[in-house]
DNA sequence: TATTGTAATGTTATAACGTAACATAATGTT
DNA sequence: AACATTATGTTACGTTATAACATTACAATA
């Protein structure tokens, strides 16, 4: 069993998504956001900033440097493009970004294919715990990390 | 309301259950090591690693560098007397090293006094969702960042 | 007690990750 | 056209973390 599937028509799905929300919201989907967003929802694994920095100078045929990759990276999580998994230094990209909510993670240690998964109940558990402590919540971390079907069988 | 409060009585009994952690279970806690870890524990807010190194530095009066703390930090992680919070780079003392299971962190944006919350429900709901998946799960990370009610109120 | 193995620490250097600050260019607005 | 705003280019540097190898401390046992 795939831990991620990611084919092509999910990617395409993606990106045909956030081409709406930006020309609906009038929010500036430039070349090098465009680029930068392609090579991260693209890449089947968390991708890490220069690793994506050296993908879209191949792509651009620029010299371009680290500023540029963050930019656009901070403009994609912003607009819930993409996602940053804090605990491996690295981006994914967001599958469905028109619905999205509370978002966790889990990753692979083996083979670093990651699934992305929106669980109401977690969310909400999560929210009421919050709440118990009087702490009003902005935004959340949540990344499990551990072995998919696949790797665990090995 | 105080999100955290780390009495000194708090710190003290963690402190002393680390103690007997390692002398049950014949763990090296040298001073390096013991010295790294009150330096995380009786800081009231999660610390950075050159923070700690700078802190040691006095302490102890010698000039170390770098891999002298990320190895003791390591150790302590390891043993469960400290957690990292990915999110912010920093390091925060364990306040129930006896019983540590899946822990969350409730993160302060403006005062950053975090707390260290243990949930069953949350616990489970997480093993249950990777369940689902077919992931067998080997740590989490869940870090909350939001105000607590103090910051929240001005 | 000399020897040997292992764990811990010291030290240098550098890799990896991320941002401040300022200059320039592109774009939209009146 | 003039101006403001947003986006990008560029340099330099700050922050976080580790590789690699040398040395020391210490325990086990011949």
């Amino acid at each position: 069993m795939i831990l991620n599937v990611k084919d092509k028509k999910a990617i395409k799905d993606s990106i045909t998504q956030v081409f709406e929300i930006c020309k609906e919201n009038n929010i500036a989907f430039t070349e090098i956001r465009k680029n930068i967003y392609e090579i991260i929802i693209k890449h089947k694994k968390p991708i890490k900033a220069y690793e994506i920095l050296d993908q879209f100078r191949n792509i651009s045929g620029k010299t371009s440097h680290p500023p540029t990759v963050y930019r656009a990276i901070e403009f994609l999580i912003d607009n819930g493009f993409v996602h940053k998994l804090s605990s491996i230094n690295s981006f994914v990209g967001c599958f469905h970004p028109k619905i999205h909510k509370e978002c966790y993670f889990l990753i692979c240690k083996k083979c670093n294919i990651y699934q992305e998964c929106c669980d109401n109940d977690l969310a909400k558990n999560i929210f009421k715990t919050a709440k118990k402590n009087d702490f009003i919540v902005s935004n959340t971390t949540l990344e499990i990390e551990g072995h998919c079907q696949d790797c665990v069988q090995q």
